[in-house]
RNA sequence: GGCCCGUUCGUCUAGGGGUUAGGACACCAGAUUUUCAUUCUGGUAACAGGGGUUCGAUUCCCCUACGGGCUACCA
């Protein structure tokens, strides 16, 4: 058993984009599988017809590849060995109904006529009733219409003229269920608190429950790594191996904690993205039907690597202080021992952090060729030198690629100038001053940051002035500002004439 | 309501029977810088509460509180 190839799957439903929540779900699966050299599977669970959205699937697909969490099996990435991997058509192949008949032969599933008013009814009944329980389960349906309580040839008759029936399990009334799970430890239930959960609906088609532990089981999945919401059913899934006669085979259990909101309450949702600023999902999403839009990670402006590196933190941690790893070191270093119990609050200020780790490990010339269409984009050069000087000047305060560009003033000269910086440091005298600063320049060669440099301190020692009374203002002339970067490296980037040039316009603008 | 899971700085977390309870984000202060940013240094800040067990509990057990999840012919 435990020799088996460790094979893990995804296992979403096509009903909306892929919440970030999912996209760690597939990634802890995804770094586990790295870690002991097994599979990643994607299976798509489309089972209910009627939550069908049409472009999900390729969005959970395009998603993944974004990530760089591609699965080596599934659907959109290559069909293997058990292919088909969506539900709806591996329901189309029989696969499920035999294996809810073989539990009725068996006697641990039923036939079930009720209808959905009748169901209601009994609910309002017990809970009249002030029962502990209203659900479907051992004592309750004794009274319903079911295979167990209907003499056999009414079943048949019915089963025979079409009648619309479910398929239930027939959970037993009192027994202990034990689960096994990796992160928490046993969790021990009663059968009593679990009820007869339909496996086979009446539109022919499977519930999650059954279709999740044949598929597993078909697909020979050796580790179920879910999130916690599903905890509450996995004694029931424990049944159905054992009841289907897979227990020897069953895959080890690992429940997820929850990604929960950043401020007040409650499991993280699609709307608190839009409600505090942030994405909840990796791609920017427009439902079909609303025509809501949602943004994405990577449109905001994120490197999936940074992105990768934030959720694999969101839960899991090493024992050392790492906090920036690679995909590999996280394959390396994943185990599901170390991921803590405990929901996790998502902080989007520590994601821009991660992000903007990322953006100075990348390298001038690559961040140029990011850069390159976005400035294209905006009607600004993309030539990749020019880029690559521009970068150097604004890399150290970008957060985002974009923000790589936050210097108009190294594009084009400034047509206004910063108020606030012109009633500072801007004096009547000052136009005099520039333009002797002007004469100076002339003579600087070559024209680079030092020599400037150099030049403008000669300046200072003959005019027996500080810096901070002068800078402020040679800046002010050249871009407009009262703050950036290094104003001798702005020059030399934007080179003698055209520094000339704009401080001979501003000689002439500023008051 | 019932069942299940959880609870270390504001947040993500390390730790684990005896520690000055560590790191990161955020925040604050100082230094460097022409400025902003960066960088560096320092700082504020946590074991939910109550009972046990123990020489000793934040760590183990129980209870309470709080938080979360589930409670569909949804996944």
């Amino acid at each position: 058993m435990s020799d088996r190839k460790v094979r893990v799957r995804f296992a979403p439903s096509p009903t909306g984009p892929l919440h970030m929540g999912g996209v760690r779900t597939a990634l802890y699966n995804y770094l586990f599988a790295k870690k002991h050299g097994g599979d990643f599977i994607l299976r798509i669970e489309d089972t209910d017809q009627t939550r069908y959205v049409p472009g999900a699937e390729q969005y959970i697909i395009d998603s993944l590849k974004w990530c760089g969490i591609e699965p080596n099996e599934g659907v959109g990435f290559g069909d293997g060995p058990h292919a088909p991997y969506r539900q709806s058509e591996r329901k189309e192949k029989g696969l499920y109904k035999q294996y809810a008949e073989q539990l009725i032969e068996s006697g641990h599933a039923y036939y079930a006529f009720d209808t959905s008013e009748e169901l209601e009814e009994m609910r309002k009944r017990l809970e009249a009733a002030k029962a502990k329980n209203t659900s479907y389960n051992a004592i309750s349906r004794q009274t319903m219409k079911n295979s167990l309580t209907l003499p056999a040839d009414e079943v048949s008759k019915r089963l025979q003229s079409g009648d619309p029936y479910v398929i239930r399990i027939k959970i037993p009334r009192n027994e202990e269920v034990r689960v096994k799970d990796i992160i928490r430890g046993w969790v021990v239930v009663n059968s009593s608190e679990l009820d007869d959960k339909v496996l086979f609906k009446s539109d022919g088609m499977p519930t999650y429950h059954l279709a999740n532990i044949v598929d597993d089981h078909l697909m020979q999945i050796t580790h179920v790594i879910r999130g916690e919401e599903w905890l509450p059913s996995a004694p029931l899934h424990v049944l159905l191996y054992r009841y289907l006669g897979w227990e020897e085979t069953m895959p080890q259990f690992a429940h997820l904690p929850l990604l929960l909101k950043p401020d007040g309450n409650g499991k993280l949702s699609k709307r608190d993205g839009d409600r505090l600023g942030f994405p909840v999902f990796p791609l920017n999403w427009v439902d079909p039907v609303t025509g809501d839009k949602s943004s994405g990670y990577r449109e905001k402006g994120y490197f999936a690597d940074a992105f990768i590196n934030l959720l694999a933190l969101l839960g899991w941690h090493s024992s050392g202080n790492q906090e920036i790893f690679s995909k590999e070191e996280l394959a390396q270093e994943f185990s599901l021992e170390r991921v803590s119990k405990s929901g996790a609050k998502f902080d989007p200020e520590k994601t821009k952090w991660f992000n903007q780790q990322y953006l100075r490990m990348r390298s001038d010339d690559e961040l140029a060729h990011l850069l390159a269409p976005l400035a294209h984009e905006r009607g600004l050069t993309s030539d990749i030198s020019f880029l690559k000087k521009v970068i150097e000047l604004t890399k150290e305060r970008a957060v985002f690629t974009a923000d790589l560009l936050d210097a108009p003033y190294l594009f084009a000269a400034p047509e206004e100038f910063d108020s606030t910086a012109v009633e500072k440091k801007w004096k009547p005298e000052s136009g005099a001053l520039m333009t002797e600063w002007l004469a100076c320049i002339q003579s600087v060669d070559p024209f680079e940051a030092a020599p400037l440099e150099a030049a403008f301190k000669d300046f200072l020692a003959a005019k027996n002035l500080g810096m901070g009374a002068v800078l402020p203002l040679f800046r002010l002339a050249v871009t407009g500002q009262g703050m950036g970067p290094s104003m001798f490296h702005i020059a030399e980037v934007l080179g003698k004439s055209e520094v000339v040039k704009r401080i001979q316009a501003a000689i002439t603008k500023l008051p």
